[in-house]
DNA sequence: TTGAATGCAAAAAATTTGCATATTG
DNA sequence: CAATATGCAAATTTTTTGCATTCAA
């Protein structure tokens, strides 16, 4: 990803192989906490990367849009390319399952913000919590 | 609230004067970090309360339906009493203000994923990420 | 009475920060 | 070269846990 060193650079910021393995790591896994980050990091062959620099690497990254993130549960801050397929997460309260769907299903709840505020919505990775059909209480 | 005794009551748990602050506080307060609700805990004029007391009543009290919990900022989980006026929280990324609107705006996108996936959204206090009109990219 | 809850204190997690050194552009 | 990042270790912050004691029902 040349394109990648290209925005890093264009903000001052210098792409590092410690950084091109975290946007490798969550290309492979979609999403992840900045510990499964670490941990996918470690497993690609090269050396340990220490989670303050996962911590660092993700921060610059998602200031320049790279990567965002979303709590899909409780304690948990999952990180993902901004690029990865558009999903709303339904997060079951019940059984604790995830689901997905497009996040195209949000768009006249987003119009209608954006109507009203002014405010811009990203739903994409949004977090809805409920129940699933099996625990629809 | 007798109601609230009976509750707990109902399921083997007891009020406890701890508790009561806890939804005192919380009807006070609207949305607060378990730090914010023992900061108001400790300002109602009773003795303070430990944070693993309020972390232990907040728990059991959401695990009854009467608190529940949302992110709305990075790591800040934020609870608030269930019977809440329902609303959705705008969050923005760029000045991190926080505008709210009412869940009613949510309606259609309620139904949507209820009808594809058959999954009960629970949009009160829902985290939408964004960008306000101000700094809408 | 009797099991659920509290208070402390101590342990775990999860993040962040300081700094000397290594690297990218 | 010069400024940005990394690695490590240490410091914070946040949340959880063990247990003897207290208290609500």
């Amino acid at each position: 990803m040349t394109d990648l060193a290209a925005v890093l650079r264009a903000h001052g910021r210098r792409l590092t192989p410690q950084r091109r393995r975290i946007v490798e790591a969550l290309t492979h896994l979609g999403h992840a906490t900045p510990d499964g980050v670490a941990a996918q990091v470690g497993a690609d062959g090269g050396p340990s990367v220490p989670l303050s620099t996962i911590y660092r690497g993700l921060e610059a990254l998602e200031s320049l849009g790279v990567v965002s993130h979303t709590h899909l549960d409780h304690r948990a801050p999952t990180y993902h390319l901004t690029g990865h397929a558009d999903h709303v997460h339904l997060v079951c309260r019940g059984c604790g399952t995830i689901d997905e769907v497009p996040a195209s299903a949000a768009t006249e709840f987003v119009a209608r913000i954006s109507a009203s505020r002014g405010f811009t919505a990203d739903v994409t990775h949004l977090a809805v919590h409920g129940w699933c059909a099996g625990c629809r209480p």
